[in-house]
DNA sequence: TTGAAAGCGCTAACAG
DNA sequence: CTGTTAGCGCTTTCAA
């Protein structure tokens, strides 16, 4: 920059009046100073103009998996609101490991990111937070509140969501019928199972813990019991699964079986429609998820005050067949 | 800082050295500050800290979509690494938009991040990216090349693959084989028909053009084109299709026929094994081309300064009987 | 072992 | 309209 101000024969904030479009410049120098620029390849240094003016035109994002195509595609939305406000994204996964997502956190606070959009992990304090909270740092939590923290929050209807799904197939004659989720313990799972007991409850139908199943790792472990559930004597004649991963494993597991009961998953996914039956589920919206926690966040960065709010959106049955099966 | 250094009763340079664990200060000076640090809620600013040190401790990705599976595995394999080296990511997807890619990687280069991994453009001139490369910012190129340009680059074999898969369906008896692309000119597809042209020419099958189709965007216009190709005079018996969303298009517009063609796909997708008949593939290690990427980056600001190289990786086929259907 | 002081590149008063 | 100047918060000689 002082290179560029001596090549055009200007003061260093002429400079900077031209890198930011300040329109108070004559034409003569801004142009000297354009060519200067060009001539040097100077690009300026965001990180002292950060360090300058407090504005880091950047948001952390943290996220579960980026591989799980739901927070992929939160991911996505987030990166366009981000883009339309010439913000960056910094983003991360946490794994559900507490102590990185909390790493992963303060990395960002230190970074003085203008602000954070936060899958937060359950299994451990979340005292970090709070200190950063009250350090002033914008926060917008998604998919999962955080107990205790009022903060702009963006989840799914979880029991909502989960009832349509029990109800589409209790609607299509079915009395037994199978939870699958991944940690019962979780937030969604938790409330996603509330939601397969009350449309239960509402059709009179007892409730059998020996229908639900949860796992720590879907992928590895759901063959064995939902294999020997779905030998049991009295089995299940349908099957929902309260997660995307769950889905996708009873999807495997029941690929050799002939007598396949009925499915409905909870989240969409790719190719549900290219299965025979199609899969019928529950489908989430990830893109106005993360669409709205950005624009909430961009919200809370424009100094709206107003108290924290917790947007609650709403789920889609999409039928393609697998849960019409009657028993 | 300086509130801390003053509670703590020190110089400013005593509190950076506690900070950055300089372990020559005194113990009660360091738990003095330390205590400082915690009553005041002290964290370090990173912005400055760049600023004075000139490291960033970050990395910049560009991709061309975070909601395709291939690049999210890539981008989870780059924040692994980036994650190892106490780097953090910001990322940015194209969607194959030059100009998009040209503002994403200026962004990146004003923040001064260490380096830059970069799915390139096809479709627009890189001399942003030599001026860059000139100024002196790492960069590594994944997916594809940049003509011209000589530096570090991860690629998967795609001539050799598309031959593998092709040779496949030859090796089962199929003669007419139809090959679905997006955009012939790209990179990825060129390469893939080359090797799809090569493994019949190999086996004495002569080129149909009738039997190459590449579209703009796949998802929306492959039905019309694919329909008509199967409904031809002369069908062919087996579908070779170049990319991840050519397959799916495919496995979606074959949904409803029967006397389906024999299919082998470029890049393997979650729930191939699912569908019935399972969908073989030609498999790419995309956490494996992340990995690679970002070794070979953290290499270069590890101040290696060998010669640029290209790492091409290999396919492999996994056979799961849509291309074992004969005739 | 410690503190004072210089300065990374930029912006924002302020004075001209 | 323009240049000078004083920091933003940090690290890093350099002396003590």
């Amino acid at each position: 920059m002082h290179d560029v101000a001596a090549l055009a024969g200007v003061g260093l904030s002429t400079v900077s009046r031209v890198v930011n479009g300040d329109v108070k410049v004559s034409p003569a120098k801004t142009l000297a100073v354009e060519n200067a620029i060009r001539e040097l390849g100077y690009r300026r240094n965001d990180s002292a103009r950060h360090l300058r003016t407090g504005a880091a035109a950047s948001i952390g994002l943290l996220i579960e998996s980026i591989a799980d195509p739901f927070f992929s595609l939160i991911s996505q939305a987030v990166e366009e609101v981000a883009l339309s406000r010439d913000s960056l994204l910094l983003s991360a996964s946490s794994h559900q490991d507490a102590a990185r997502a909390r790493r992963m956190v303060l990395a960002f606070c230190s970074r003085r990111v203008d602000g954070l959009i936060i899958t937060p992990s359950e299994d451990q304090s979340i005292d970090y937070l709070r200190t950063e909270l009250t350090a002033g740092v914008a926060m917008v939590f998604i998919d999962r509140p955080v107990p205790g923290l009022d903060v702009d929050t963006v989840l799914t209807d979880n029991v909502g969501g989960a009832m349509s799904g029990v109800e589409h197939l209790i609607a299509h004659g079915h009395r037994r019928i199978a939870c699958i989720t991944d940690r019962a313990g979780l937030y969604t799972s938790s409330h996603r199972i509330r939601g397969y007991r009350n449309a239960l409850a509402a059709a009179g139908i007892p409730f059998d813990p020996a229908l639900v199943y949860s796992a720590d790792d879907t992928t590895d472990t759901l063959a064995g019991p939902l294999t020997s559930m779905l030998d049991a004597e009295n089995p299940p004649t349908a099957l929902f699964t309260a997660n995307n991963r769950s889905t996708i494993g009873a999807l495997r597991v029941m690929g050799g079986r002939h007598n396949r009961p009925a499915l409905v998953g909870f989240d969409d996914f790719e190719l549900a429609d290219a299965l025979s039956p199609g899969v019928t589920v529950v489908a989430q919206d990830p893109l106005a998820m993360g669409r709205m926690a950005a624009e909430l966040l961009f919200r809370r960065l424009d100094r709206d005050t107003s108290p924290p709010q917790t947007i609650t959106l709403g789920t889609r049955l999409i039928t393609r067949g697998s849960g019409e099966q009657r028993p």
